[in-house]
DNA sequence: CGTGTAGTCAACTGATTGGTTGAATAGCCG
DNA sequence: CGGCTATTCAACCAATCAGTTGACTACACG
């Protein structure tokens, strides 16, 4: 099952295994490291206290998901970080985040009318806005 | 296991849960839903093929994590979407890629002092970065 | 050539997850 | 009161997941 079936959600693109790529900490630290720059799978799995194999495995669901890629050098497999999936991501949070404002403006539109065109209720002629936008 | 050992990644906000809330291609299909207005259990399971009590799992994940909040109205329990968790996220992916971006225009700042400071192939000396910036 | 180093693959385990059914709670309405 | 509606709780199941151990591949170097 790859997408729902009734939806408003784009297509579905990779951002499921993106998401749950940087679900788990351990992973989303490995690509704060990786921030900093490149890094072989040993230098990366220094700091955390389990075996290479595990690892080894976070590193290959971060590859499925796209965010990071691991190139050859000899018996190292120098992991880079994809830059580009970040976007994908801030494109949907951003698009989400876009839609909620929307509704506020249409909110406080459609009060600031009301406030103009009930006869009751308007001591002033002021059309202050009744609702804010969500504290961003 | 709240947090790993040897890491650079800040205490641990929610982060986990959020991520892991919108992996599932159904919350965020409701999350989605939700930017256009608050909604009850039935009204967001409507077009899911799957049982209403599914659906009030899924909406407590989403809760769990701060995602959504649900008040109380009658028999009915309106959801309302949490718009301050997009915040959270957008912190982290957006502190990543300004790390990243940062490393690069350190790399382009190497690259352009062994510009004029190395004898040898400089026929001219403008300091025209090598590396651009990844595309965004 | 053999040995050490870097990494992956495979099989197993316990915990979590997404879904189910069935029963329980809570509140409106006749 | 009794029934209908909206929602949750509890137990269960199959699939996935994060971790393990053990065996394997690939390469450098002495």
């Amino acid at each position: 099952m790859t997408n729902q079936p009734g939806t408003l959600t784009p297509p579905n693109d990779g951002l499921d295994a993106v998401f749950a790529a940087l679900a788990d900490p351990t992973r989303r630290d490995m690509v704060a490291r990786l921030t900093e720059g490149d890094a072989t799978v040993t230098e990366l799995a220094e700091p955390y206290d389990m075996t290479i194999q595990a690892v080894s495995k976070h590193l290959k669901v971060l590859e499925d998901a796209g965010v990071v890629h691991r190139s050859r050098d000899a018996q190292r497999r120098p992991v880079h970080l994809e830059a580009e999936v970040f976007d994908l991501m801030t494109a949907w949070i951003e698009r989400a985040r876009r839609r909620i404002e929307a509704r506020y403006r249409r909110l406080d539109d459609v009060l600031a009318a009301m406030d103009t065109s009930d006869p009751a209720d308007q001591g002033t002629d002021d059309p202050q806005p009744r609702r804010k936008r969500p504290a961003s």
